[in-house]
DNA sequence: AAAGCGTGGAG
DNA sequence: TCTCCAAGCTT
C-alpha cells in the first residue's frame, strides 16, 4: 500500500467532495461561506438525527424565523411546538436559550471560535467545532459518529468505543487541514453517510481506499467496535383523553426537565416497571369521569425503555375545569401543539376508538 | 462519568 | 418483528 501522508488524504477527500458533495438545504453554494445562523440551526437539529428527518424541520424553522432575532423573540412554547416530532427536546429548549443570548447579549452575532461557541447552551464539542469550521473557517477538528467511523477504519483502530474516543479524535486532528476545514468536515460526514456507511460500506467507490488500513486488513466493515448495549426495560402506564362536547381535549404541560420536558400530553399516570390494576391507574385520572379503555394499548420505544400505555377516553361536561398545568385545546388546533410523537399516537388511538364507537 | 434523553428508517 | 442506530449534549 502506498502510504500517503495526512495532507494527501485530506486533499483526496476534498477533491472527492468537490464532485460528490450532497446538496443540502443548509449548505452554501460551493466556495461561499455559510450563514452562521443556518449552520447552527442545522447542526442543532442534526444531533443524533438523520438528514432526511431534519430537512423539512429546517425549512419550516427558517421560513418562520428567518433571523436569529426572530427566534429569540418567539416564546419557547412556539419553538417546542415547531420542534415536535424531532425528539431530544432539550435541544429545542437549549437552542432557544442560545438564540436569546446571541440576539440580546451578543448583538445578533455568533462567537467566531469553537472555544467561545462551546459555552452556549446545547453547543458541545462537536457542534462548536462544526460551526467554527463551516461558518468561520477555523481549522477545528469536527468529530461526530461519521468521523469516528471513518477514522477507525482508515487506521484500523480495534479499541472499542467509547474508550477509543480520545484516540480517534487525535487521529482525526492529524487529518484536519488548515485549508478548507469546513469543507473537510462536511466531506468526512458525506463520506460516512454515503460510502463509509455503518453496514456494508462501498469501499470500492471510496476516494480513500488506497490509504485505508481497515480495508487492507479486511476489517473495515466491522469497525468501529462498540460496547454492548444495556437492554431496555418495559414500563407501563395509562393516558387519559377527556373530550368536551365542543370537541376540546384536555392537555397537560410536562415538567420543564426530564423526558419530553416542556412538551404537551393528554394527562398520563406515572410510568412504572410493574403492572398495576385498572383501579390504581384510574386513581390518577385528571378528572372524575366514566373512563373507557381503548382496546389496543399504545406502544412506543424510547432510547432507554419500552413504554406501553393503556388509553382511556371519556366524554365530560362543557364546564369541566382544567386541572393544574392543564388546558382545553380545540381538536382542530392539535396539529399546532407541542405534542411529541408518542402523545400523537395516544390521541390517534383515542380518536379511532371514538370513531369506531360511532 | 455513566446514564438520561426521541424518533423513524433500514436491514 | 426487532435490533440498530443518526451531524451529541447535559448532569
Amino acid at each position: 500500500m502506498a502510504q500517503s501522508g495526512a495532507v494527501d488524504i485530506a486533499e483526496d477527500l476534498l477533491a472527492w467532495y468537490d464532485v460528490a458533495r450532497r446538496d443540502l438545504p443548509w449548505r452554501a453554494p460551493p466556495g461561499q461561506r455559510a450563514d452562521p445562523y443556518h449552520v447552527w440551526l442545522s447542526e442543532m437539529m442534526l444531533q443524533q438525527t438523520t438528514v432526511k428527518a431534519v430537512a423539512p424541520y429546517y425549512r419550516a424553522f427558517l421560513a418562520r424565523w428567518p433571523r436569529i432575532e426572530d427566534m429569540a423573540r418567539a416564546p419557547v412554547e412556539d419553538v417546542l411546538a415547531a420542534w415536535a416530532g424531532l425528539g431530544y427536546y432539550a435541544r429545542a429548549r437549549n437552542m432557544h436559550k442560545t438564540a436569546r443570548i446571541v440576539a440580546d447579549e451578543l448583538g445578533g452575532r455568533f462567537p467566531r471560535t469553537a472555544g467561545e461557541l462551546v459555552k452556549l447552551p446545547g453547543i458541545g464539542p462537536y457542534t462548536a467545532a462544526a460551526i467554527a469550521a463551516i461558518a468561520f473557517d477555523e481549522p477545528a477538528t469536527v468529530v461526530d459518529g461519521n468521523v469516528e467511523r471513518v477514522v477507525a477504519r482508515l487506521f484500523a483502530v480495534r479499541e472499542r468505543l467509547p474508550g477509543a474516543k480520545p484516540k480517534l479524535r487525535s487521529l482525526a486532528e492529524t487529518l484536519t487541514p488548515r485549508h478548507r476545514p469546513g469543507d473537510f468536515a462536511q466531506a468526512m460526514m458525506d463520506l460516512g453517510a454515503t460510502i463509509c456507511t455503518p453496514r456494508t460500506p462501498a469501499c470500492s467507490r471510496c476516494p480513500l481506499r488506497a490509504d485505508c488500513q481497515g480495508l487492507a486488513e479486511g476489517v473495515a466493515a466491522t469497525l468501529p467496535l462498540r460496547a454492548p448495549k444495556a437492554e431496555r426495560p418495559q414500563r407501563r402506564g395509562a393516558a387519559f383523553v377527556a373530550r368536551r362536547p365542543d370537541d376540546h381535549v384536555l392537555l397537560r404541560r410536562r415538567p420543564e426537565k426530564g423526558l419530553l420536558g416542556g412538551m404537551m400530553e393528554p394527562p398520563t399516570t406515572e410510568w412504572r416497571t410493574e403492572t398495576r390494576s385498572e383501579t390504581a391507574l384510574l386513581g390518577e385520572a385528571p378528572v372524575a369521569a366514566d373512563w373507557r379503555r381503548v382496546l389496543a394499548p399504545v406502544t412506543h420505544t424510547f432510547t432507554h425503555f419500552h413504554l406501553m400505555l393503556d388509553v382511556y377516553t371519556a366524554d365530560v361536561p362543557a364546564d369541566t375545569p382544567a386541572p393544574d398545568a392543564c388546558r382545553w385545546v380545540a381538536a382542530g388546533d392539535l396539529p399546532e401543539e407541542a405534542l411529541p410523537s408518542v402523545m400523537r399516537k395516544v390521541l390517534a388511538a383515542a380518536s379511532e376508538s371514538l370513531v369506531a364507537r360511532g
